[in-house]
RNA sequence: GGCUUCGUAGCUCAGUGGAUAGAGCAACGGUUUCCUAAACCGUGUGUCGUAGGUUCGAUUCCUAUCGAGGCCA
């Protein structure tokens, strides 16, 4: 029995109800069904009669009372009883319950996938960091969430691109560019430059691998070969990391090419056709104040260069026209500003705001010393890189650090911290539970125990209880993981299975102690100790975390 | 000044229009002849930043305000 399973029953209580005339009501198609703290309170608990009672014109508990006396005639519901101001609390049968450990382990890898996204064609972009250097830690936050979002949409239906934005175009690049020269020539890096050790490194490389004597080349360019070299490098070196992260992309679209292409022109064509695009002071505006932004956008400056817009909206119509229903973008707090005017470009094509494209803000990752905040400098040799953090807690441990938490809050990484207490990282204690299972299953089989019995009525333990209705509420965290693109919600709850596991493990054993026989308890508690394993593993894999199989 | 995120236990952070608000860490104590002790059990702390409002019911929604971070001017 899970909460769908009851909120089904109960709608068709209510259904039943309205036919025989006893209520008259507009009937949902489903309602909400908890799990109450108080474990008196029910296996399950409902508010509908709190919820609907008015619009029946009845007392809640009035309302109640007809709906309980309804769902007794319920397969599965044991008890039903009415408590407060109108709450119905559930008794589920142990056979009802126990039920589910033969629904997941039937359905195995495909336990808790939905449909709710069937048929969407998402393109999901996140990290998008420029290739002027390695990923910092905000990146590696975007690369952990994001692809396990991209996995929790394709679990329920969908179908993802996950898509990296090199910003291979306009004055960063030319900064970087003149950098490498720069550090090439044992020259000081240059003002608004870029320094650090990778900076050098990238230059040897470069002055290495190309046959040609670039320094002798008069500075421009000695500077555009650089330009071009060095920033093939760092998408290399950028797509190892992610690699390495576990973290692959269907698509690395290039800024560069929406010029190459004349694709910036066509789009502004386009919106011109539109009506919105105007001319003034020798500049081509995009008028988005006609769509909700504060001001107008310049999108082809004056002399001739395009402002960075320019780029985005070539981009957006790229995206639609490779047939995507939503294009989710995931973008850090430092460029929340930007949200209003790529929302009025997304409308100004005559798209959905918040529908086809979707603006998803992170809050910053924060690198914290001994308690203290730290700020990454490149010259005080603060910054922290993706490769760095992994190199000290390992890429299961980094990425279940960085997901496991909302993005709507800072993130404090403290890395003395992981590096000394590996082992206070939740990952572990999750790890540990799948572990278990995997080990239980395997000493299961060599003492005899096997799955060809199962007597549902036979989980009967409190502890057996508990770990079946966490079991029962995976599909409902993927989907609201799904609905508020929240991944972090998958981590919290298998960090709730874990320890309903390891309780029931304590409590419950799967193979009888030396010397006592096979049970049907026990091959029915197999299928549990499976039941846990698979949930741990599904979830887990949601994350990009691994699911080891011994510790 | 405008926009935005956050404010919950000593620390790091979950959570929710419902019944007695949670976890991990940290502190102290206990559990192992037998499936993994990276586990389990026990002991305690909260004006859910503050003030109003909506509601049968608000920590959750709304408004204001204070504080912290971020972006913009």
């Amino acid at each position: 029995m899970t909460p769908n399973q009851l909120s089904e029953a109960i709608v068709a209580a209510l259904r039943a109800l309205v036919a025989a005339g006893s209520l008259e009501l507009e009937v949902p198609s489903e309602v909400v069904v908890e799990r109450p703290k108080n474990r008196e309170h029910g296996d399950w608990a409902t508010n509908v009669a709190m919820q609907l009672g008015a619009k029946a014109g009845l007392k809640p508990r009035d309302f109640a009372e007809l709906l309980a006396s309804e769902l007794q005639k319920s397969a599965g519901i044991e008890k039903v009883e009415i408590a407060g101001p109108g709450f119905i609390n559930l008794f589920v049968s142990d056979s009802a319950a126990g039920e589910l450990a033969r629904e997941i382990v039937t359905a195995g890898a495909s336990f808790g996938r939905g449909v709710e996204y069937q048929g969407l064609k998402i393109n999901l972009e996140f990290v998008s960091a420029n290739p002027t250097g390695p990923i910092h830690l905000g990146g590696t936050r975007w690369a952990a969430v994001g692809d396990s979002l991209a996995r929790v949409f394709e679990f329920v239906g969908a179908e993802v691109t996950r898509e990296y934005y090199f910003n291979d175009h306009g004055a960063q690049i030319d900064r970087f560019a003149r950098s490498l020269l720069a550090a090439a020539k044992n020259e000081p890096a240059p003002e608004d430059g870029y320094s650090g050790a990778y900076i050098q490194e990238i230059a040897a490389r470069v002055l290495a691998e190309t046959a040609e004597e670039i320094l002798s080349l008069p500075d421009d360019q000695a500077q555009e070969k650089f330009r071009a070299a060095g920033v093939e490098l760092m998408f290399q070196q950028i797509r190892e990391s992610l690699h390495e992260f576990g973290v692959d992309f269907d698509v690395y679209f290039h800024e560069n090419s929406l010029y190459e292409s004349k694709a910036v022109e066509r789009s502004i064509e386009r919106l011109r056709e539109m009506g919105h695009i105007f001319e003034e002071d020798g500049a081509i505006w995009l008028r988005s104040t006609a769509f909700g932004d504060d001001r107008d956008r310049v999108i082809i400056k004056s002399d001739g260069d395009a402002a960075y817009i320019a780029g985005d909206i070539a981009y957006y119509q790229d995206k639609r026209s490779r047939g995507f229903d939503r294009c989710i973008y995931m973008l850090g707090a430092d460029h929340h500003g930007y949200v209003p005017r790529m929302m009025a470009l997304c409308a100004a094509f005559g798209d959905k705001p918040g529908e086809n494209m979707e603006i998803l803000i992170g809050q910053m990752v924060n690198l914290v010393r001994g308690g203290e905040p730290v700020r990454m400098s490149k010259r005080a040799g603060t910054v922290v890189t993706m490769e760095d953090l992994v190199d000290v807690v390992g890429v299961d441990a980094a990425r279940y650090a960085l997901a496991r938490s909302s993005i709507n809050s800072s993130l404090d990484v403290d890395l003395e911290q992981l590096t000394k207490k590996t082992n206070d990282n939740p990952v572990f204690y999750v790890q540990y539970a799948h572990a278990r299972t995997k080990q239980v299953a395997k000493n299961a089989v060599s003492l005899g125990v096997d799955d060809s019995e199962f007597d549902p009525a036979l989980l009967s333990h409190e502890a057996e209880a508990e770990l079946l209705a966490n079991l029962s509420e995976f599909p409902r965290v993927v989907a609201q993981a799904a609905q508020f693109r929240e991944p972090h919600r998958i981590a919290r709850y298998i960090e709730v299975v874990a320890g309903s596991y390891h309780r029931w493990y304590d409590n419950c054993r799967v193979t009888p102690l030396g010397g006592q026989e096979v049970e049907s308890v026990h091959r029915t508690r197999l299928w549990l100790n499976n039941a846990a394993s698979i949930v741990l593993g599904n979830g887990l894999a949601l994350l990009g975390v691994s699911a080891p199989e011994r510790m």
